[in-house]
DNA sequence: GGCATATTCAACCAAATGGTTGACGAACGA
DNA sequence: TCGTTCGTCAACCATTTGGTTGAATATGCC
């Protein structure tokens, strides 16, 4: 079933805290350091640190070291594919599932044919 | 901030278990009682009532007792509401409806009428 | 009334979450 | 080299989570 993709416990996990909903509203705008992003933010920078590596683990973000500096950039991927499971509620009540999940495979294998569905 | 609506919170938190995307999933096909949701799962029927309490929370099924029975239905509108959050990182084409529907139309043809699906 | 069915409540538990602080390593710049 | 900045690690804490069990509350049926 694909509803019981862990890609997608991570990608809800992430979305479930407004601290993780505003930062990736942050990256929308421009790639970050992490202690910018942590700034607006009344809370540590570990407390942060932790945060970018949720929005990490899920896909949601990618990390990349220079210097000192780890940049920190919105990845929409993993979003698109959450989106596309809602909508499936949202939009298309009626349609037969397994309909959907043949397009999904079909759309994801020829992007990323790694991920493991039906796990 | 638009991120920050609880709203969101108890959405996001509520797709995060594969369990609760199951009994959407489920309820997907029909209204259903809670003994007849829990019924696939190897989970205590307490479990699943909490389940559906998170669930009816946030606003994606809810919940109407007749006799003894209360029975539960998908609400795709907290979804939606939901959906629409993670359009607004735009950044990913937003949902491809239209290649559903070609994917959908391709399947019925090759298909042809052995479809046994049923809407 | 009395018993079965449907569902929730209360109490409990282990594990995970979101946060803190202090110490640490790595990279920069004077 | 030395101090500063950037970020993570380790340990800890309170709260929440997802689950259990057993009792309780409705409701329906004979």
């Amino acid at each position: 079933m694909a509803c019981m993709s862990p890609q997608l416990d991570n990608t809800f996990h992430a979305l479930a805290d407004p601290t993780r909903r505003a930062i990736l509203s942050m990256l929308l705008e421009d790639d970050m350091a992490v202690t910018d992003v942590a700034e607006p933010f009344e809370m540590s920078l570990t407390a942060i640190s932790k945060h970018l590596g949720i929005l990490s683990r899920a896909g949601l973000i990618s990390q990349e070291r220079r210097g000192r500096v780890k940049w920190c950039k919105l990845e929409p991927d993993a979003l698109r594919d959450a989106s596309i499971w809602m909508q499936s509620f949202g939009q298309f009540e009626a349609v037969n599932l397994d309909a959907f999940e043949k397009f999904l495979a079909a759309e994801l294998s020829s992007g990323d044919a790694a991920s493991g569905e039906d796990g």
